[in-house]
DNA sequence: TCGCATTATTAACAAATGTTAAGTGGGACT
DNA sequence: AGTCCCACTTAACATTTGTTAATAATGCGA
């Protein structure tokens, strides 16, 4: 059952069957139903995720009350409010399953532990951690270089079971507009897409 | 003259007085002038800077070959194309003096040695990194939730004295619109400012 | 200092996105 | 099965931003 997980480890950093078996026992599968808050704002993140089934998303609450979606997870990510659970601050942000969800988690505690006692997790950690900051990186500038319609395209490129999967508000605020937009965009793809 | 250096340090992560006698050494100032590169893309970031005069820009080439603004660096800032700085990745993003410039420079290898023979300063370099990080989560949510006018606004409020030493291109860029757009913005400000 | 090249502004029009309000449809709950 | 609620869509109109092109201002080098 952990076989995703290190599957995909190992396209990251090589690691060894050593390295796996040492680091199954930190892993702790989870089940989490639908719409329930799994890191809550306000608190300092307790764990790393990696998502095996469903979708979750990171948001926050602006000024005005409305919910800003920041992040739409699928499986085979890893997932956490990451500088906050890396320096033990108080997050701004809600992590959510938007479905019913499957994933593995891991406590600070313990990933301070592993990444400790073994090197090739260190690096793996490292790299999960620098993922996320080119993520953000790669959101800014996509607002800045494209349209809300090429956005939602190379949205659904990258994670295309979204659109069956996530309401198409989450998606609508996680790309900077409204979901009237957003439906006005979707229609005018299928009507060019013949 | 370091001493907006550790001023700013110590603004940070309070530093003794033997913290800062033992970093000096490490600091070397520099100038360069306007339009220079200072760090290029495709290659490995030399060093950490810190800016003491000047206006200096991180800077990509979009598919289609225009310059995209990403930061707008003002004195008393730290800045490098930070992800791969850290991870000895070569950059895609060239770091240029707008202005004449002077800053402090430190090189990786340094930076690592001063970082393990000196706590306070590897709290420091934490939240150095940790600031840029979060400076790109704030740039993109801030494209996702302000209109143009608003993000301007907020720009010159944090950054005032760009309006008048960096080119209301490299503005526009930053903002993700284009000069005419910006220019258009700012004559309505003035109106409604009567 | 003059003249040239670059940058910034302006204006008219086009396109994209927001706003408001009205429908439509599906799922949850009795 | 019926009703209600919520999410999604649609449409008309408003606002914002892009595009194109012309003009104005600025700065730099001869």
């Amino acid at each position: 059952m952990t076989d995703r997980l290190f599957k995909l480890f190992d396209s990251y950093v090589k690691l060894t069957d050593s390295d796996s078996e040492f680091c199954k026992p930190y892993f702790e599968l989870r089940s989490v139903t639908k719409n329930n808050i799994v890191e809550e704002e306000n608190r300092v993140p307790k764990h790393l995720y990696f998502l095996i089934n469903g979708f979750m998303r990171l948001f926050y609450y602006d000024e005005n009350g409305d919910e800003i979606t920041t992040l739409i997870v699928s499986p085979n990510q890893f997932v956490t409010s990451f500088t906050h659970f890396i320096h033990e601050t108080k997050s701004n942000e809600n992590l959510e399953c938007i479905t019913n969800c499957e994933f593995y988690q891991i406590e600070r505690i313990k990933l301070v532990e592993l990444i400790d006692q073994n090197e090739n997790f260190k690096k793996l950690s490292l790299v999960i951690f620098e993922k996320s900051v080119a993520t953000n990186q790669i959101r800014a500038n996509d607002f800045a270089t494209l349209t809300a319609e090429l956005r939602y395209k190379k949205l659904i490129e990258q994670q295309p079971e979204i659109v069956q999967n996530v309401p198409i508000q989450y998606i609508a605020s996680y790309l900077g507009i409204k979901p009237q937009s957003l439906s006005r965009i979707r229609k005018q793809i299928v009507i060019n897409a013949n």
